[in-house]
DNA sequence: AGTTTTTTTGTAATCGATTGCACGAAACTA
DNA sequence: TAGTTTCGTGCAATCGATTACAAAAAAACT
């Protein structure tokens, strides 16, 4: 029972042409308006619903966004992805999502798989592990609109989402300095990555635009994690001259970090000052709350799906649009003396 | 250029019929095995990609499923989506998104926005604040699998995995009574949500498994914040005879209840102890790391996925399926004396 | 060689909605 | 009254893949 009603039963019960009811359900002009009511009605009454597969497999538009993001759990991509969804739903739009868990090959498997499922647009932020381009073309060529957030590959014809990581680590340093602090460590990540490249160039030009020489020694590559930022502390707190403040591309990193300072006796902010980067949830609940830089996740979701909703509104155009947002520092005790 | 290539191309490109590829391509037994190797080879080179949303159309099932929960970026909720995306995606469903923000007219229409669309099922946390449930018996009569996680209401023929909240609630002040706390108080969300009403019992059978009797004025209801947390506390503090204890339903609200007890320069866990529920990331960051109980939603969210799997190989037999999941208590400093 | 059986491929309908074209009827013009 | 518009509907093709059924080709048999 209760089995989907089609525009052919409608038509059936009203004895006229499927036809005809599509018009008037879609209040084609060419219909009468007697008829028009009468549609109306009789679909309200047996309770029809638009197969959208139908539609989609006519028009050629599904009406559905892929999201491809390294884990979904992750606050800063559940962010996003909150962001993308409520900017497109509204529209009629729905987010399909896929992990890569940060591998190249589920990336590549998931981008087939979305194409294949004929979504209208991919919305996604590139696995660490990528190296490959090859992908990302192939999805151009099927005329699919591709739109890289925060993590992004440099490629002609796709539309990307970022903050300025530059200008963010820019200002973590600069705050630093303006706290008085004169030996500033940065813990950064695999520079292959854009993101941790730029903010150790904002850290960098920070600490030059207020005579400040950059020591090679006080610039650590980490993992993202904890552990790593212990580690990390470790080594320089055992350098001949100690650093006394540490600017973080991490907040993981940075927690670590705290963690390890305290253990060595060290009072922060007093003595010594932290800074992190993404603003995770947990940096703001700290008895020590950290001071880092936010990444306003869901504006970047928003300012996502709103690129890609240009890009497919003007389809015969090929835009290439470079949105950058402004990262906001919040200053919060582990930095402010 | 590079339009899609359809089954019909590919039987132009080798004078065949588009049946005759539709066969080889599914390795049906009547094709020989010299066609299908060539048109594999053929559609290999073509670059041919099934069209899902035909497939779909043709055979009724879209291989999507829709998920529903009130805020994507809580990390319960994207935890547990984790968990039913690893769990469906090596199957070849994709998972689709929709946010209720806890609205019963959103999650009616995500519902709706979900069936249109023609989703081979529906695995969902009831938002807050829904009452009725028509729209959920309006999915089952279309014969669509619809499975409740964690928040449920309890309906004929929706299978539900929950969490025991009794146990959990049980498991915390028990831990607690082991601690020597004699005085022990309840912080509690709003009753018309069973798992509130649930912790309660668990922790009301707790304390008089015990030999304690429940205080009235022990037990509050709040909302699931910081700023609930510190205010609830504070009446607790003014009691003539104030608790030494909290269990709280809600990692939030034990956070602002710690803030506040903090604030009172009460020693903890010395003097009081204090036990939360969800294991959210930040209980395990905090300096004074807070002992809660762990829900383990990745896990849920699989098993949500898995009960969806035996509702749709048995779509003949209607399946109400009731899993239980055990909570774990993750002991840590706020409640270790 | 002629017939039956088996193997392989083709024909055409189907899923549900949309849409260009054509047709019949009413309304209007001259 | 005959001819032209206008209006409202119906017919039939289309999107891409699947699949009963039929037909043709090949193989096996007497």
């Amino acid at each position: 029972m209760s089995e989907k009603t089609t525009i052919y039963d409608i038509a059936k019960a009203l004895n006229i042409t499927a036809a005809t009811v599509s018009r008037a359900l879609n209040n084609n002009p060419k219909i009468s308006a007697a008829t028009k009511k009468l549609v109306m009605e009789t679909a309200a009454k047996m309770n029809y619903k638009q197969n959208r597969l139908a539609l989609a497999l006519k028009s050629g538009k599904s009406n559905n966004v892929g999201v491809i993001v390294p884990y979904i759990d992750r606050n800063f991509f559940s962010a996003i992805i909150r962001g993308i969804e409520e900017e497109l739903y509204p529209l009629g739009y729905h987010v399909i999502i896929c992990q890569t868990h940060e591998q190249e090959s589920t990336e590549i498997d998931n981008i087939n798989a979305l194409l294949n499922a004929q979504v209208d647009g991919i919305l996604m932020s590139v696995s660490k592990l990528t190296t490959q381009t090859d992908h990302f073309e192939y999805v151009l060529e099927k005329n699919v609109p591709l739109v890289f957030f925060d993590r992004k590959k440099d490629l002609k014809g796709v539309s990307t989402v970022t903050i300025d990581d530059f200008e963010g680590g820019y200002r973590a340093t600069k705050h630093l300095i303006d706290q008085g602090c004169k030996r500033i460590a940065h813990l950064s990540g695999d520079w292959s990555l854009e993101i941790y490249k730029n903010r150790y160039e904002g850290y960098k030009k920070a600490l030059t635009d207020h005579g400040i020489a950059l020591k090679k020694e006080y610039v650590i590559k980490t993992k993202s994690d904890i552990r790593a930022g212990q580690k990390a502390s470790e080594k320089l707190l055992m350098l001949p001259e100690p650093p006394d403040a540490i600017f973080s591309s991490s907040d993981y990193v940075a927690l670590g970090a705290i963690q390890q300072l305290k253990k060595h006796g060290i009072k922060i902010p007093t003595e010594f000052c932290v800074v992190g980067f993404s603003n995770e949830p947990f940096t703001k609940f700290l008895e020590l709350s950290m001071t880092t830089v936010d990444q306003s996740p869901v504006e970047m979701g928003k300012m996502a799906a709103k690129v890609f909703l240009e890009q497919v509104k003007d389809s015969n155009v090929k835009i290439e649009k470079k949105v950058v947002l402004s990262p906001t520092l919040k200053i919060r005790m582990s930095s402010v003396k």
